[in-house]
DNA sequence: TGTACATCAGTGAACGCGCGTTCACTGATGTAC
DNA sequence: TGTACATCAGTGAACGCGCGTTCACTGATGTAC
């Protein structure tokens, strides 16, 4: 196989996509090398050709979730995005669809929760994560809450986070979906994208 | 040792007090019974005279943290308590105090997101948890916000649990304190406690 | 009061299992001639 | 074009370890007489 150049970086890349999805789903401690391998269509021997430890696999997971989180970012807040694009966000962040499939979203619901008992490369690459979606949020908030976007944007944020967390954890579809829609309509009314209608 | 009555309750109750502590900074599956038997100055082998399985020790020990949190929320708002009371709660829940102590406090913020990963039972203790806080808070919320009491109580929650939640997930204490002061500050000013000073 | 016995909370050795990690190997592919 | 060789991604047996659980036991205590 003396390299089909790109065949290597291609299964590395399948293994760290199969990481960050058991990962959200299972925790950072919730997966075993032989598990995620086998996910992945390879024997658990492999891993260290690609990685030098379980510990380094979860580093690079972390941040390759939050090169998804950026990706969404990027489409729901471009250059120029306002208080508008943030209510879309909302929307999005906190619907249905993302609620169903937490293997393939936001992993701060899921994992915030256990950051201080990550090791310390995967820790410090979650928490880059938080930031940067704090000071997108930020920016975009900038045009309409001047000084107080930073503010603005942290407490949608907790918010976001807070509901989506309780929407999962709650064992009853109604319950989650009331949350979800609560939180949705509240945040949004806040930006002053809604009516005080109820 | 023929039962000086009441000495093995006290001994199982030690061992679900130091259970519950420990999990809410290890997580559900962060603490192993050996290590936990240790703790309470005992060994691993005696486990099985107090709990029949790990699961049904974590179970018990879920039911023991909410209890706490009952305790707590009888503190704050007791028969007739209303939304000055809430706003006395909300300067606990996120005070730094109760930041720098997670094995004692809330265990919202750390386990919520590995709820679905709990043995059944200790997932059930955990969902009758969170609704009872609901509740409470709708509740003392009443008298003042009438229908919406229920939404109301619902999108603080959320907000509590998510600042605390990115608060201890945060590297530096500096970005803690200021996720838990604006959260504090919007959600008091949101019961109309504070005036809209910054 | 003093002795013999029953109780049973807690001890510690042992078990099978899954984990992370190592390493000698295999065999498909690209390259040299 | 065809053969010989080098490369190296991936395989699978083996390791030591900590885990949850079992179980024969110990020894302090309460009770019977």
């Amino acid at each position: 196989m003396a390299d089909k150049s790109g065949h290597k970086e291609r299964t590395r890349a399948r293994i760290l996509d199969e990481a960050a999805q058991a990962l959200r789903v299972s925790g950072t401690e919730g997966v075993s090398v032989g598990t995620l391998m086998k996910r992945a269509g390879l024997t658990h021997g492999g891993f260290y050709a690609h990685f030098s430890s379980r510990d380094d696999l979860v580093a690079n997971a972390v941040e390759r979730m939050f090169q998804d989180s950026a990706a969404m970012l990027d489409h729901f807040l471009p250059e120029g995005a306002g208080v508008e694009d943030v209510a879309r966000l909302i929307d999005y962040y906190l619907s249905e669809q993302v609620f169903a499939a937490p293997e393939r979203h936001c992993p701060l619901p899921g994992l915030s929760g256990e950051v201080r008992r990550m090791p310390p490369a995967a820790r410090a690459k979650f928490e880059a994560g938080v930031d940067a979606f704090r000071n997108r949020l930020e920016g975009a908030l900038r045009a309409t809450a001047g000084d107080t976007a930073r503010q603005l944007a942290t407490t949608l944020l907790a918010e976001m986070v807070g509901a989506m967390t309780l929407a999962r954890a709650s064992g009853e579809q109604a319950i989650a979906s009331e949350l979800l829609e609560n939180s949705r309509e509240h945040l949004k009314q806040r930006l002053g994208m809604v009516s005080t209608q109820r």
